[in-house]
Order: structure tokens, then C-alpha cells, then sequence
DNA sequence: ATTTTGCGAAACCAAAAGGTTGCATATATA
DNA sequence: TATATATGCAACCTTTTGGTTTCGCAAAAT
């Protein structure tokens, strides 16, 4: 198991569930309702993002409600740290000049 | 196949290729010497990140130059997006005094 | 001309992933 | 108390993944 946050987002369904309880916390059975998947199969989703401190939930009465860890989030920009630079300095506006001077020709 | 850039940043070797060639074009083998794996696993890697089109090559006599397409991981930057705004607000930074209370305690 | 080198592609394999089904448990509700 | 609901967990199955081995081809080196 590897279980970090790259591969947790991997997963499309797991990033919509991410992006559903962004805002609000929600119990398995009401995320469930939102896909064309089943409870457990959400339930097992969200098992991994726990595991990788991307959710937190709290139990109430029989009910849990998950949302979302946002801050560990950051780690992957974080990672993206490293190349942000190389995106937006002129070198590359200089490669987009060019790849487009190249589609002119063609 | 999935192939999109999420599942591609999943593996922890592209990663490590992806940063590898962030700065200049590699070969094959040159990148294979970087890891403990063999040519043909990074080949493979290779050829996930060129099918969607995170990598570009360019072939020089019998040597194939991989370098990372820097824009492709913008992407990501833009899924972030819509989390970001979370985690900048005050709320979080409340959240985050709230929580190192919470330590403080135990 | 022959050998070496760099490469992609296909075949094969073990492990992991994602899904389903069934079951146990705890909390509501009738 | 009996039943319905919300959930986690384990077992199972199929597909995908990451890796290795083998092969063939083309370009360089001998």
C-alpha cells in the first residue's frame, strides 16, 4: 500500500468526492448518492483518503461525516513548487511563440 | 486506459522522471542509470507520459531526447485552484491555531 | 561487413486497485 | 422489544499496473 496523497488523487471518483465535501462535511450514504457508484465503494474511497490524512471524519449518532483535510493539500502544490518557475518564465512564453510560428508554417 | 495526468503523477518513479528532465532533455538509459530499474521500465514510464502528453521526444541519430512538458502541469495547478482559496482563508488559519491548541493539550 | 548500442514493442507475471456482496455492529425508530 | 438505518470490514473477483524478459530494428562503431 502505498497510500500518499499522489496516488490518492488518482483516482477520478476520489476526486470528486474531494471536491464535494470541500465545503461541507457529508455522511458515505449522501456522497454515494452523487455517483454511480455504490456505498461501500465510496466508503472504501474514502478509508484511503483517510489513511493519507486527506479527510477527516466525526461521528454523529450513527452518522459520519467526512470532509475534507485541506491543508494537506498543499503538499501537492508544494511539488509543484519546484516547476513553477520553469512555466511561467519567458522561456517558455519564447516556446509557445515558436510551437505557434511552426503551426503558421505548416 | 485512463491516461490522464493524475494517474501519471501517481507513480513515484515518474515523479522522479518528471523532475529529472524538468531541466534537460534526457535519453532512456541516461534516466534509467538514475533509478534502480531497468531501461525498459522507465520506457514504459516513458511512453505514459508521453501519451498524455506530459513529455515530449526528440530523436537525435539512434538516441531519443525526453523532456518534460512544463505547461501539461498546469493542469494540476488548475484542479488546485478551486482549493485554493480554502486554504488561504482565515478560517483555515483559525482552524490550524485551533488544532495546535488541541496539542498543546495532550 | 560484422558487431555493438539504443531503442520500442510484445509476452508474460505478480501485485495492487477498484468494485461487489455479505455480514457484524451500533444507533434510531415503531 | 423488534425493525430499519448507517456504517465499517472482510472475502472475493476482475482489471490494471509495474516490472522483467525477449525480440526485432536501426544507427553507430569496429
Amino acid at each position: 500500500m502505498r497510500r500518499d496523497i499522489f496516488q490518492a488523487i488518482a483516482d477520478p471518483t476520489r476526486r470528486a468526492i474531494i471536491a464535494l465535501i470541500a465545503l461541507q462535511a457529508m455522511t458515505p450514504n449522501a456522497i454515494a448518492d452523487n455517483f454511480h457508484t455504490t456505498r461501500q465503494s465510496v466508503s472504501k474511497h474514502l478509508r484511503i483518503l483517510t489513511e493519507c490524512e486527506l479527510v477527516k471524519q466525526e461521528q454523529q449518532g450513527r452518522e459520519i461525516y467526512y470532509s475534507l483535510e485541506i491543508k494537506k493539500l498543499k503538499e501537492v502544490d508544494k511539488w509543484l513548487n519546484q516547476f513553477r518557475k520553469l512555466w511561467e518564465t519567458r522561456f517558455n512564453q519564447l516556446d509557445d511563440v515558436l510551437s505557434t510560428i511552426k503551426k503558421q508554417k505548416k
